[in-house]
DNA sequence: ACCCGAACGGAGAGCGCTCTCCTGTGCGGT
DNA sequence: ACCGCACAGGAGAGCGCTCTCCGTTCGGGT
């Protein structure tokens, strides 16, 4: 009775405690917990009960020190803000004022809860933050990285590809990294919104770009030109925005101005889109009578606009949970040089509501 | 030479390899590492010059085993959210649309980051998503949870504190639960939007309340009423919203509608503060001449208000910080009962803008 | 010169888990 | 009846780290 003491340890039941129960030993436990090989129903029944009357959950730190996996990601925002406290906090509330991040964790979370994964958000806008990140993976506290870039020039890419962590980005880079990335058709997709403003009947059209410093900024625009000028429209009058709702509205000022016989408009992304609608509106024009607009994205502000925007959608949930599988494969092949890194592209559909 | 062959394993280096190369011992150079006890300088730099030679990083697995600490906490949002998988992104899209949260994980990560510590996002709006939650904790995968609550019947805040997990909440807890938390003086803050709105002149006054199910719902009404009363003013008409921007243009309708008169407004949020004065605009009012506007949170919503937002500010970043003070002080004192229980109550303050 | 204590480095025992080996058992073929 | 094989379960070696305990050294008080 009193030869092992138990219950002693006032710490959380482990598989020492569970096996005792269940009259088995700990690697017999551990099979069942992870469904790893044959092992007799009776058996496998008994240390469930045993589980099951010990409270027992399985201490993860201890599992990832001999799996070398730490079953957790990390969900980097990534990109250049200040130095300084005061910028460095602006950036996180900026980043999450665009409804693009949530739609990102959201897809992201859809996929790896299932799996009983989380993420851990990082940022990455200064030098230390990138340092931290890269740290972080080192140290096997991560298998490895999401990051959405906010910026084209960002070098977190790089240094993931470069110490041979696996990551996979939102956006092609910039420059060609070997790594894995999901992306928009965006060429297509501004085409699209080309092709609905003409069919409708537009013939003054112009387009309020993203930052050209951004590669999603120059394909929109590139591709929404090339669709104009395939249909004879060689010349479209472009101010760029910066994909907030602002710069929309500031842009769509500047066109007024200098366009004021327009009847349709491209921006490059909703929130512009609903900055744009707004000017419109105050200035007497009425959408999409007067002036049709079409949006980018379909995010929630599509919907709440006024009228509801008729846009471009990129299924952002759908590309997030794909980064999450893309990583899940990268890691799988982590040994390999260069195995596992791959791409997906997505197609961008159009979405008729009210402005255009 | 050959006794010991040295970078034989292909893994990154450990505490043994470091020693080596250092000549020192296990134990002195995790001294090192950590900063603990006295090391003779001289060892002292012999030990980081190999930390820096190897590429030394500490393996936060092996560490949190013995320690029992995951030094990671769970940034938890809770509410109630539907059980289906569509259901369940909307919350997410949803939760991330308001600016609130983004300012929450701003002020947690600007408080963590500094510490080398990062959170893990988790959603508890479904019973598996909180079982899940509980089990993270209780594997030790985080010492503690940051839990921000969106309904005032959310079980979530029962379970941890009945489970003896450290936790701390955003908001006190609609039934009194041994948990800290950090909260606003909502009443107080009420009354200054109601003492700036008479001060102002206005006497045909109308507040647009957040849910009523909701504390900091009841509370803001509560203290606005009181405050109203207090100068004469013992009926006060309500609408109530849903803090979303939508709700309040619905709200500021059905007020216009029945008091056409009305000469000022106190929003329970800026969003709805926002949507009202969208109404007013296009009802053809103006702000503030016609119909002052007091919003409440002071977010990014108040300052891109047309015109920029009166409003109560609640200083969310600094609040966030707290909890994450609080949590901190919680775990280091897990064995005591209800040891390190500490609530923080901030007080608001008046932001004065264009619209009141 | 002696002793005691403070201070610092090393040895080694685990933390809880997985996984490779090994042993025992039941079954088929010959 | 024998051998071998497939398979289930147990034993035990670590994964990389921390931390207690112990040995050694050195300084100062008498």
């Amino acid at each position: 009775m009193s030869s092992k003491p138990q219950g002693v340890t006032a710490g959380p039941p482990t598989l020492e405690d569970v096996a005792r129960v269940a009259g088995v030993s700990r690697a017999t436990v551990s099979r069942v917990v992870n469904g790893i090989r044959n092992v007799d129903p009776a058996i496998q029944e008994a240390v469930r009960a045993a589980v099951a009357a010990t409270g027992y959950t399985p201490n993860r730190a201890a599992r990832s020190l001999v799996t070398r996996r730490a079953e957790t990601i990390a969900l980097v925002v990534s990109g250049a803000g200040g130095e300084s406290p005061e910028e460095q906090a602006a950036f996180a509330s900026r980043v999450f004022s665009d409804p693009f991040f949530g739609r990102v964790t959201s897809g992201v979370i859809g996929y790896l809860r299932p799996r009983a994964m989380h993420p851990v958000l990082m940022f990455a806008e200064t030098g230390a933050a990138r340092d931290q990140v890269v740290a972080f993976l080192r140290q096997g506290s991560a298998d490895g990285a999401l990051v959405v870039s906010t910026h084209a020039d960002d070098p977190l890419p790089t240094v993931l590809a470069d110490a041979g962590l696996p990551a996979v980005l939102f956006a092609r880079p910039a420059r060609p990294v070997p790594i894995s990335y999901v992306d928009l058709a965006h060429r297509d997709g501004a085409r699209l919104a080309a092709e609905h403003l003409l069919a409708r009947g537009c013939r003054r059209i112009a387009t309020i770009t993203g930052p050209l410093d951004v590669v999603a900024g120059q394909d929109r625009l590139a591709g929404f030109r090339d669709a104009m000028a395939r249909h004879g429209h060689g010349y479209v009058p472009v101010a760029e925005g910066g994909f907030t709702r602002d710069s929309g509205e500031e842009a769509m000022a500047r066109l007024l101005a200098e366009h004021p016989g327009l009847d349709g408009v491209f921006a490059a992304n909703d929130l512009m889109a609903q900055g744009a609608c707004r000017v419109l509106r105050e200035q007497g024009r009425r959408v999409p009578e007067d002036v049709a607009v079409v949006g980018f994205d379909d995010s929630s502000a599509a919907a709440a606009c006024v009228p509801p925007l008729t846009t471009v959608r990129q299924p952002v949930e759908d590309m997030a949970a794909e980064m999450a599988r893309l990583l899940q494969r990268r890691m799988e092949h982590r040994d390999d040089p260069d195995g596992g890194v791959a791409s997906v592209i997505f197609e961008p559909e159009l979405v008729v509501r009210e402005s255009a």
